[in-house]
DNA sequence: TCATACGTAAACACTC
DNA sequence: AGAGTGTTTACGTATG
């Protein structure tokens, strides 16, 4: 077995939407980025996902292709992007160790690619969003993969199966099925399912070391038991937590062709996630919720969180 | 110690 | 037939 030399931090509580005990354990008051990302990170992986233009990013696949001296740092790209809608993302790096971000000097980069501190699924997330349609074959997946990370250009093989596992096993990833027409080789297109994209968002950047998870809270739809948020003296301040169960809410299947992969749709729960950063506090709903912009006013978010709310919601598909 | 997430390997069936 | 794809199972490691 391949030894992974990357400590990478746990998926975020929307990957366990069953334990919410747990979830609310991940509730950090302090920004905790991880320590075991390379300072050579650059600071945005948010960037893809939140690209709303659509418009397939033309510098990320440069023409001549990231080197093996890019390593980790070619995901340089990945922070040039002006997209971010949910800005405002201040700048961040409030931690010693994110003071530089610059590229480290050449005499200092590894030799050799190391391997990125992404999960598959991050990858894979990362790899969809980047396709002009958000939706793309195995096979597409691998060469994106190869051509962002030189890593896996020399990586046994062995690591192809892990991405057909995770697109397999993953209820963040859903299959479509080719038009029988439009087939073109071997297998199905692959897209990311809108409800985790938040999720996956929100590990992404979790494992780049820069989003920092404030607060997770759990709210009560239950119209008979009224949020406690709705409390005026209940703020978003740190360990401020609410747990409810979300009876009333019926989340939409439209979407997801396969609705049996939906883990909110027996848990109960519905886990709402504040990001903090600075004076900005952000919200990511699990997605396709019903909620509308009322239910979010309730948390009593600043002005700012809100908008970013509206934007995840829109991102999400809720009405609003 | 346990649960969970993740990575990896492997087997198997299916499709092209 | 062979390669690629998709699914499933099993096991090991890391982490909280």
């Amino acid at each position: 077995m391949e030894n992974n030399t990357h400590t990478l931090p746990s998926l975020s509580p929307l990957h366990s939407p069953t334990n919410p005990s747990k979830a609310l354990s991940l509730s950090p008051s302090l920004p905790q980025p991880s320590a075991t990302v390379p300072a050579s990170l650059p600071l945005s992986p948010l960037s893809p996902i939140l690209n709303s233009s659509g418009g397939h990013n033309q510098h990320c696949l440069s023409p001549s292709g990231p080197t093996d001296q890019d390593d980790l740092t070619c995901l340089n790209w990945l922070h040039q992007r002006n997209l971010l809608p949910l800005q405002p993302i201040p700048k961040i790096p409030t931690l010693p160790q994110l003071e530089s971000l610059d590229p480290l000097p050449i005499q200092n980069q590894p030799p050799s690619p190391a391997k990125p501190p992404f999960s598959f699924s991050s990858l894979i997330f990362m790899a969809i969003e980047d396709s002009p349609d958000k939706r793309l074959p195995v096979k597409g997946i691998y060469e994106w993969i190869v051509n962002n990370f030189p890593y896996y250009r020399t990586a046994p093989s062995g690591w192809r199966n892990s991405v057909r596992h995770n697109l397999s096993l993953s209820k963040s990833f859903r299959r479509i099925h080719r038009d029988k027409s439009q087939s073109v080789g071997k297998g199905s297109l692959w897209c990311v399912c809108p409800e985790f994209r938040p999720a996956l968002l929100e590990l992404e950047a979790a494992e780049y070391g820069q989003t920092v998870i404030m607060d997770t809270t759990e709210i009560s739809l239950d119209s008979n038991n009224p949020p406690l948020s709705s409390d005026p003296s209940c703020s978003l301040i740190p360990d401020h937590e609410e747990l409810v169960a979300m009876e009333s809410v019926e989340l939409e299947e439209e979407a997801c062709e396969e609705p049996e992969k939906d883990p909110l749709a027996d848990s109960g729960y519905i886990e709402f996630h504040y990001y903090q950063c600075q004076q900005y506090q952000y919200l990511v709903l699990p997605g396709d919720t019903e909620l509308d912009l009322e239910t979010v006013e309730i948390l009593q978010l600043d002005a700012e969180a809100q908008e970013a709310a509206g934007s995840l919601l829109d991102l999400a598909g809720g009405n609003h």
